[in-house]
DNA sequence: GTGGTCTAGACCACG
DNA sequence: GTGGTCTAGACCACG
């Protein structure tokens, strides 16, 4: 799987990284039980610094994600805990997006055709 | 109406202001040419600095979705430009909580009763 | 002459209507010696404070565009003087354009257009 | 590169500053990629604040002149979006300009030769 | 009375 | 070490 971090972007180098690992599990790109990359691997890949691959794995971590031993690296966690809802955060951020959808003049139809497209 | 602000949130206080002035507007609670409170009013009544609350109007304002005079202070912008498509941050934001929806065990049909639920 | 204020400018309102008064003096609209509405009608007209409009003539006498005198109200004075260059201000926000322009990817054929159409 | 401030001026130090970084884009003297002083060092340079620092960069950023990140300070960014016109903005000016230089009985073979001047 | 600018100083997130 | 956020307080321009 391919990470590639967008300099232009506000959003913190380390979320990056944790977010494309997030959508590659969600995909079906990163499979259960797949072995990550090593933080020294992924860092020299990327060309960042190896302390900010190692948050993001942390955090992968802390969220459920993967799992990590200091033997095998870092892999997809086969059993993910599946709430069944939306976290707080994520809630929040959707009824911001929706919110500013609507004033662009969209409508929950064509909003509802991003779903279908990003959904698969 | 109320500004309410999470002082344990990462998004910054100016941000929590900014996203719920745009949510206001957007479901209609602020009506076009509504007066915002004054910035020293508004600072005053959260509690926070005058200058936090002049970002966020500042920000408003750039985006076009207030007007700012020293005479009046701040209203809504009557005629807000609709662009009819999501911004590109929101885009990427969208995919994320999609990813983490399907993960989290939320089907596609439960995901839009989030959307149905928030639209209105 | 119509004066129009965009609400949405940064422009100072008594800063628009003087520019607007220079350019119809500079176009010809506005004739020597012709007789400028009163500060009360034209803030009348605009729907702003007369001391608004005030200010505008104050700086447009000290420019030395206009004559005011107690009995006739103002009018355009009859010998501007000219100075046969740029204000040192003027200067230095035609150097900023010019630069915003270039780094815009316009050449300088283009931008003398923008004087060509300008101009007449 | 030198950023001078003129105290006097009615342009804000955080624009001044702004306005004098574009330049330098402009011109060559900042290249593509090239650090920009940080934020610190700059306000201790000049004497000023560090909030107004800030304040240029983030504007400078906003309109994708440069790019900052923690690590690294500001760069100016090596791929300025060129739109190919003026905005709206300049072209007031630049009308505004061009109508006080007619009655300062500049021709208009005389301001051309300005911006001939400007351009290089 | 309003928003806009600026300061001096502090603390934090990121890397 | 860097930029980002926030405060308390001051003064100014505009209207």
């Amino acid at each position: 799987m391919v990470i590639k971090i967008n300099e232009y972007s506000d959003v913190p180098i380390y979320m990056q990284i944790r977010n494309q690992i997030v959508m590659g599990i969600s995909s079906g790109e990163l499979k259960p039980n797949e072995q990550l990359p090593t933080v020294r691997a992924l860092a020299l890949d990327i060309g960042i610094n190896t302390m900010t691959v190692s948050k993001s794995y942390q955090i992968l971590k802390s969220e459920g994600y993967i799992l990590t031993d200091r033997k095998n690296g870092a892999r997809v966690r086969p059993e993910i805990k599946q709430s069944g809802e939306l976290s707080e955060e994520n809630k929040n951020e959707l009824k911001r997006i929706i919110s500013e959808a609507k004033i662009s003049g969209i409508d929950k139809t064509s909003f509802k055709k991003y779903i279908d497209e990003y959904w698969s």
